[in-house]
DNA sequence: CGGCATCCGGGAAGATACTG
DNA sequence: CAGTATCTTCCCGGATGCCG
């Protein structure tokens, strides 16, 4: 299975192990989970893998049937990678996997986010309890992410899309936010100022700005954990 | 963090892959998730695991506030390792990656089972509705393990107990049952006779038996996703 | 005996250069 | 752009031995 170094053992963890619980295996089904990528993608938006090592995941991955090695039609015609049904369904692993080691004081927040992550934070820190009432739309462009996020009914839906209507337009979200993943992060999950990375650019918003700040109050991170 | 080759990654994920991704890691955990053990007893209930590594896990995932050291009192006096309440968080996280490999045509089930794995596979594999109308209790010899496990609305326990009451014993469970657990997972999981295993004495059953059918039938494997 | 350090061999992961 | 080839690093696994 990895590699020759598998674990001989029936338990469904374990197996789970072999089949994506190599170094990188997880970042790159991560990756997919908004959709399909091309290989430079995949290594961009995975800081520190050599391609060699994200060769050797993407071909295993596929032969445990993790994800599909697709030709897009023409006139695109480039390989791209693409999860399965069953690789997508880790979605809810990995989401909890960070709802968990959000808990951790030794969380460490000053390192790179990747543009899914930051929308699949959104996914695992929406809080129905503080979406009472609350009915917004706001889409985002993050790198090349073009997403449109809603909140109905104490529900919360965000994905990508391939084109965003103005905001206030008919159809369309009620704002549109354009930042880094990081400031994004920091604005929604860690009370980063608003007003700040307004001033300095690092977040642009059109439309509503309260819309967008009643959209940010829906989200929060859980507590620490009571461990040294 | 993880050795020197830790994840540059903000991501829930990430970090958490830090905190408990390293080899064998998971596999800790889940062996103390029913409870405290000794060194020597998870370097038993760990086929494979060489004991320096197996100190090196139980040092990090203690700093790293997943596990703690903790010495019995006397008069056994003697080293055991415990799960922080943090620590056993991860137990739905641990269920549901080996729920998603269940469901892989790859799934190799010819390898050894810990104890340990055999009950958080019907902890995962328990199906609520196959169970209504079910009130059953069975006990469970499994290794060192004792265990009780009940079947009542719908909804079902087991845990370690310190004593077992004998079968039909009032306060006491319908049937007793003690077997392997690769025998005990074989029966419950995928069919295999229960007449053979009673046979060849491979299991055996103190007390009700139609009441052991009864708690075998709420449970059943996943359907194999449909990929190559 | 339980826990931990040490040494060694093999192999996975990392870095970089190169090719179709 | 999408990988391959090569070299290096270092983690993992196994054996041994020390020490309380």
């Amino acid at each position: 299975m990895a590699g020759k170094r598998w674990y001989d053992d029936s338990c469904g963890m374990a197996q789970g192990l072999n089949f994506v619980g190599d170094r990188w295996a997880l970042h790159v089904v991560r990756e997919l989970l908004l959709g399909p990528k091309r290989f430079a993608d995949l290594r961009a938006d995975l800081p520190g893998i050599s391609s060699n090592v994200l060769t050797q995941r993407l071909t295993e991955l596929e032969e445990r049937g993790v994800l599909r090695r697709r030709r897009l039609p023409a006139p695109a015609s480039v390989w791209v990678y693409d999860l399965t049904d069953w690789g997508a369904e880790l979605e809810p692993i990995i989401r909890q996997l960070g709802h968990w080691a959000a808990r951790s004081p030794h969380f460490d927040r000053s390192s790179p986010l990747s543009c899914t992550s930051a929308v699949l934070s959104m996914r695992t820190m929406f809080r129905p309890g503080q979406a009472e009432g609350v009915s917004v739309r706001i889409g985002f462009r993050l790198g090349d992410l073009t997403l449109d996020g809603r909140i109905l009914g104490g529900e919360f839906a965000i994905e990508a899309v391939d084109r965003l209507f103005g905001p206030g337009e008919d159809g369309g979200p009620d704002a549109v936010v354009t930042a880094a993943p990081e400031v994004l992060a920091g604005v929604i999950f860690r009370g980063l100022d608003l007003d700040e990375v307004l001033e300095s650019g690092a977040l642009v918003l059109e439309g509503d700005r309260a819309a967008f700040e009643r959209y940010r109050d829906c989200f929060s991170l859980p507590e620490t954990a009571p461990i040294g």
